[in-house]
DNA sequence: GTGCCACTTCAAGTCGACTTGAGGTCAAGA
DNA sequence: TCTTGACCTCAAGTCGACTTGAAGTGGCAC
C-alpha cells in the first residue's frame, strides 16, 4: 500500500479530510495523483502534516508555513525566524505567567471585593495600560 | 467635567470609539445619557474598560466578561472561574515553554537538516500527536 | 452490471472581535 | 446664521482557518 487515500491520511494524521483538501488548495500539501477523482497521497504527507501542526502550535500562520515550504522540497526553515518566534513566545509566556499569578491571587484574595485588593488593582492597571497583550482564542478542541 | 464624551473615553482608555460603541451594544459598558445624539460616559467607565482589558488578556471572551458583569453593578467575579482560568493559563504556559525550548534548539541545532535532528523530530511527534494545542492568533498590535 | 457511498468540486457559511462606509444629525465656534 | 466636523446609526466587510452544503462522479463489492 504505497499510496494513501484521503480518508487514510485523515485517520493517521487526525486531520479532517476537508482540512486536507483545504491545505492542498493552499499549497501546504500535495497529492501525488488520482485514482479516478480521488486523491492519492504519499506517506510523506504525514510528516508534512506533522510539520504543519508544529508550525501552527508554535504560532505561525498557514501562510508563513507555506512560505517555509515554498523554495524547494525539503522544508527550508530559517533559523533566524525560529529564534524570533522563540523570543516572541518567551514574551507571551512572561505575560501569561504574570496573568496567571494575578488570577491566582485574585481567586484567593480575602478582600471583600476585588476592587479593594491592591494586587488586583495593580494587574488592572497593567491591563489598562496595555502592558499585557491579548491572546486571541484557542483553536477549537479536537483540532 | 463630570461626564466624558466618547472621544475623551477613547483618549483616556486607548480604546477606539468604534469599539466603545460596539462594547455598549454588547452590554459591556453603558453610557449614562446623551447630549443631543452624543453619548456621555461616567468616569467609572474607564475602570470598567480596564476590567474588560484584563479579562481579555486573561483569555476570557467578551461574552464571558459580559456574564461576569451581568448580575449586578459590581463585577461579580467568580473565584472558581478565576482559578480555573489560572489553571488553563498554566497549561498553556507549559506548552508554550516546551515549544519555545524546541524552537530555540532547532534554531541552534547543527544538524544539516532539521529532519535529522532527534530533538526536532521529538517535538514534531508531539505536535503530530496533538500534545501541543494551537494558540490562535494574537490580537492585532495596538489593541 | 449495478447500486452504494466515499469521494469530488465550488460556493457559501461560521466564529469572534471589531472596523469601515454610507448617509444623516447637530453642538459649537466664526 | 452658517458651517464644520465630530458624532450618530445600521449594514456590511474583514481576517484566518476551516466547515458545511449542494450537486455530481465513479471505484468497487456484490
Amino acid at each position: 500500500m504505497r499510496y494513501l487515500d484521503i480518508a487514510e491520511v485523515a485517520r493517521q494524521s487526525g486531520v479532517p479530510a476537508s482540512t486536507l483538501r483545504f491545505y492542498e488548495e493552499k499549497g501546504l500539501i500535495a497529492s501525488t495523483g488520482r485514482r479516478g477523482l480521488r486523491r492519492l497521497f504519499e506517506p510523506g504527507v504525514l510528516e508534512r502534516l506533522a510539520l504543519i501542526a508544529l508550525g501552527r502550535a508554535a504560532g505561525f500562520s498557514l501562510d508563513e508555513i507555506a512560505r517555509m515550504f515554498a523554495s524547494e522540497g525539503r522544508p527550508r526553515i530559517d533559523r533566524q525566524m525560529l529564534a524570533a518566534k522563540a523570543e516572541e513566545l518567551d514574551r507571551t509566556i512572561r505575560e501569561l505567567s504574570a496573568m496567571r499569578d494575578g488570577l491566582r491571587h485574585a481567586a484567593a484574595c480575602p478582600a471583600p471585593s476585588h476592587m479593594e485588593c491592591p494586587t488586583f488593582r495593580r494587574i488592572l492597571r497593567a491591563a489598562a495600560s496595555g502592558a499585557i497583550g491579548g491572546r486571541g482564542k484557542k483553536v477549537p478542541p479536537g483540532s
